[in-house]
DNA sequence: GCTTTTTCTTGCCAATTGGCAAGCGGGTTC
DNA sequence: GAACCCGCTTGCCAATTGGCAAGAAAAAGC
């Protein structure tokens, strides 16, 4: 069992906040190594969510909408912390389903244990909260562009950002996660190559 | 000075967790009540955020896009926590605003304080993830709802759900939160009320 | 290799939303 | 009360996006 990947992701994420390698030895015990294969789920709607940080690979999340139709709510790229922050947080069963798009590993823990780690480790609590401000900010940003940016400009703006979604997801996932039909995305990448 | 209201709240957020008296007074020392009169701000843009509970009154957040067009990101009806994330966990400057809507009051600390509270009263910290948990899932219920849903189901949504809004709200504000602009909101009005 | 299934693209037309400019109406100021 | 400001509405037309169905391309199965 190798924990290094996670460990030197945590020191990279509180670069300011020494922690001493006995705390990383017990975080990394109350972390498990998982590896997903390619389209199986980290985690299914009605359960609930843990804690999972993504070391190599690439998920989506995503749900359904009243009508039924599948609606992808988000991509992780690698090197990210992956949770469900309702269900996670409450306990309760997810509504959503975060799949493997790609092959991925990483390291998984549940609440209790993530708790507990806090409590041990408050220097952890650092990584913590991190990771939370991370998801939060990106939630708020992706609002934003959602209201005020064209389909188009969406586009633009995550082609350029984003460039590894291309490489992995199918173009209607990442056309409903834009929030528009694959029919629409579809032409928005004609219009986009002509240039 | 009343701190009652704070305290009420407090309870009423973390039924199952006990908190003694003496903490409970601890926790109201480090939260100065504050009144906001209309149109004045809680947060002016390129300050740092600090950590609200609006008791009475409601507010709103704006941001400007890159043409210098307001956009209003967030409408706070009172007993809600007030804060800009970004900028208060970052200790960043915050590119939004938080303007009081209507006469507001309530109970404003800062992150130092808060953090303070959350070591010396452990229990307080169900409190803080109860009110992240609720701002966190707000955004991504409406980062669906943008995606999903058209701007007529929008309307209805919101006035189903949040009428207090259309009581204190201008209908361009209530625009450009929606994602559209306030010439459709009109019409949308409009066809909403041959009905 | 060939067939089957899934994903993506395209054409056609309809529905939704935006942009602009004019007008309306209530409140404020002097 | 006249002039002004502000927020909201309306009419007209253009741009964006969606819906459907058919076909092309790519991936999966045998």
């Amino acid at each position: 069992m190798n924990k290094q990947p996670l460990i030197d992701f945590i020191k990279l994420n509180i670069p300011n906040i020494p922690v001493s390698e006995a705390a990383l030895a017990l975080i990394a015990e109350n972390f498990e190594e998982r590896e997903i294969i390619k389209n199986d789920f980290l985690l299914r709607a009605g359960r609930v969510s843990g804690y999972f940080y993504l070391s190599e690979g690439f998920m989506r999340a995503y749900t359904h909408d009243p009508d039924g139709t599948e609606i992808t709510t988000y991509f992780y790229p690698k090197d990210r912390v992956v949770f469900e922050a309702t269900s996670f947080f409450l306990g309760i069963p997810s509504t959503e389903s975060i799949q493997a798009v790609s092959a991925c590993k990483g390291y998984y823990t549940t609440f209790d244990k993530l708790n507990e780690l806090f409590h041990s480790v408050p220097e952890f609590r650092e990584f913590g909260r991190a990771m939370l401000v991370r998801e939060f900010t990106a939630y708020k940003q992706r609002t934003l562009v959602m209201i005020n940016k064209s389909a188009e400009e969406r586009y633009a703006e995550l082609i350029t950002t984003n460039k590894e979604i291309f490489q992995f997801a199918q173009l209607r996932h990442i056309a409903s996660y834009l929030g528009i039909t694959d029919t629409s995305l579809s032409r928005i990448r004609r219009e986009f190559s002509k240039k």
